[in-house]
RNA sequence: GUGGGUAUAGUUCAGUGGUAGAGCGCCAGAUUGUGGCUCUGGAUGUCGUGGGUUCGAACCCCACUACUCACCCCA
């Protein structure tokens, strides 16, 4: 690439990838197909359908959602003033563009339960990026509207350990939790205020300010200071009310009637503060930590919350990426995930130039009989073609050179065992499709 | 926001003061109708930017920028 015509500088502006955003190039691009697939596969099965919702939304819509004191309302989001001065925000997460859709589009006076997902779904959370958070990034997600019961939380869990246990994924601890719900949390808040107000002087700066704004986020706390004076705290477990208590003993006979392996973490608490009930998160271990694949959990009060009906929700997010990475880690005979093949399985190539408009024509007679097929573009010698052929994985190659011409035929060779033959140009199609099927 | 590390060819990196290097990749030839292997040859660099020290700087010093990892938080 020449740039030498540009000032200094602009080389790097031009052709730079803005901070903490990715390519997906060709190398990658099957694999997300394959992953989305599989999303949509398991969708499918357990009555979800896809919805789609902007990239953008009313920067209100979030900061209602998510609560004013999460992070990432406060110091995460991507927001803009548009040219009519109207605050808008690149979604940091789905769950609140899909309960607006559902709003909006007067979804919850149909039929309920109404399940929807989205997959590939752009996130964006302005943050410094390293390994495994970009500032992009993308989400297969899964809501539930109008579900109340504790077997909607289970399927959405079972379904996330099925989906990543069948692409050979192993090492997933799924953690779950209940954080109880309007009758039965503020109680417990304040007691755990109070617990939190005699040990201020020896908590961590962000767990002085967690008691005040948001003390159950001092439970995940990565300081060990903390941790050691948290050891004794009450826990919101113990304080549930009969209903959230009855809620989450039914949803760990409903997991454990599945057959799915479970902990309960008494520390997950989630960083929006809509969940109510069930929370729960699926991680895997790396050697630099613990990596959440999946988190999610039931809102309730989500969608009154921001206007509509008193309808409860449950839902997750599962990092796309994230995905992708673990599979990446896998050796290749334990990766079950099977990218779609796109290497041509014919490459047509000729002798000399003048013969480029014959392999032209048999290219396309091959494409339009559903074979892939491919041909070169830059000139190359037969012999570069043949190299080209290979860079390509083609699987057979179809030669075309003035003997060829005459006799009105094709030479096919079988790039794997060498083995060359001859077909009519009409039955090139055929004589391919037939060893394909080998 | 806080703290590390890095910046040299298309790419991965070596090079601790004195001629700008290697592997891989790319192109060509050995093999004028045949790929993978081998051998031979070839092209490609303002050594991140700006300043300083020095006879001399990719190398030492300062600043800046970018990238990267970790903390925080999360998918």
């Amino acid at each position: 690439m020449d740039f030498s015509g540009n000032p200094d500088g602009v080389k790097d502006m031009l052709v730079k990838i803005p901070k903490g955003m990715k390519d997906v190039l060709p190398e990658e691009s099957g694999r997300w197909r394959a992953v989305e697939a599989a999303m949509r596969e398991v969708s499918k099965m357990a009555g979800y359908r896809e919805i789609r919702t902007p990239v953008l939304e009313h920067t209100e819509l979030f900061a209602r959602a998510a609560g004013e004191t999460s992070d990432v309302v406060r110091k995460e989001m991507y927001t803009f003033l548009d040219k009519g001065e109207r605050s808008l925000t690149l979604k940091p997460e789905s769950t609140a563009g899909t309960v607006r859709a559902f709003l909006e589009s007067g979804l919850y006076a149909q039929t309920l339960p109404l399940k929807l997902y989205y997959v590939n779904s752009p996130h964006f959370r302005y943050e410094a990026p390293q390994s495994g958070r970009l500032r992009e990034h993308h989400q297969f997600g899964m809501e539930c509207f109008g579900a109340a019961q504790p077997s909607a939380d289970a399927e959405l869990i079972v379904l996330v350990v099925r989906l990543l246990s069948g692409f050979g994924l192993k090492n997933l601890a799924v953690r779950i939790n209940s954080i109880g719900c309007p009758s039965c949390r503020p109680a417990y808040q304040q007691k755990f205020r109070e617990y939190l107000n005699g040990k201020l002087t020896r908590l961590c700066k962000n767990c002085v300010e967690r008691a005040q704004v948001n003390p159950m986020r001092a439970l995940d706390c990565k300081e060990e200071a903390c941790q050691a004076e948290l050891k004794d705290a009450p826990m919101m477990l113990d304080h549930l009310c009969d209903e959230c208590r009855e809620h989450f003993e039914a949803l760990q006979t409903y997991l454990t009637l599945a057959g799915v392996a479970y902990t309960v973490d008494p520390k997950i608490v989630r960083g929006l503060d809509y969940y109510t009930k069930t929370v729960f998160e699926v991680t895997t271990d790396l050697d630099s930590g613990p990596l959440t694949v999946c988190g999610g959990g039931r809102y309730d009060g989500l969608v009154e919350e921001l206007g509509g009906p008193s309808i409860p929700g449950v839902g997750f997010g599962m990092g796309i990426e994230r995905v992708l990475m673990l599979l990446h880690q896998l050796a290749p005979e334990e990766c079950l995930l099977k990218p779609e093949a796109e290497a041509p399985e014919v490459f047509v190539a000729c002798l000399n130039k003048g013969l480029a408009g014959n392999a032209f024509s048999l290219m396309m007679d091959l494409r339009g009989q559903g074979i892939r097929a491919d041909m070169d573009h830059q000139g190359r010698s037969l012999k570069a073609q043949f190299k080209y052929a290979d860079k390509l994985n083609a699987r057979l190659m179809a030669i075309i050179g003035d003997e060829e011409v005459a006799k009105g035929v094709a030479k096919l060779r079988d790039m794997g065992t060498k083995e060359e033959w001859e077909a009519a140009l009409s039955g090139v199609a055929a004589a391919v499709k037939e060893r394909l099927s080998r």
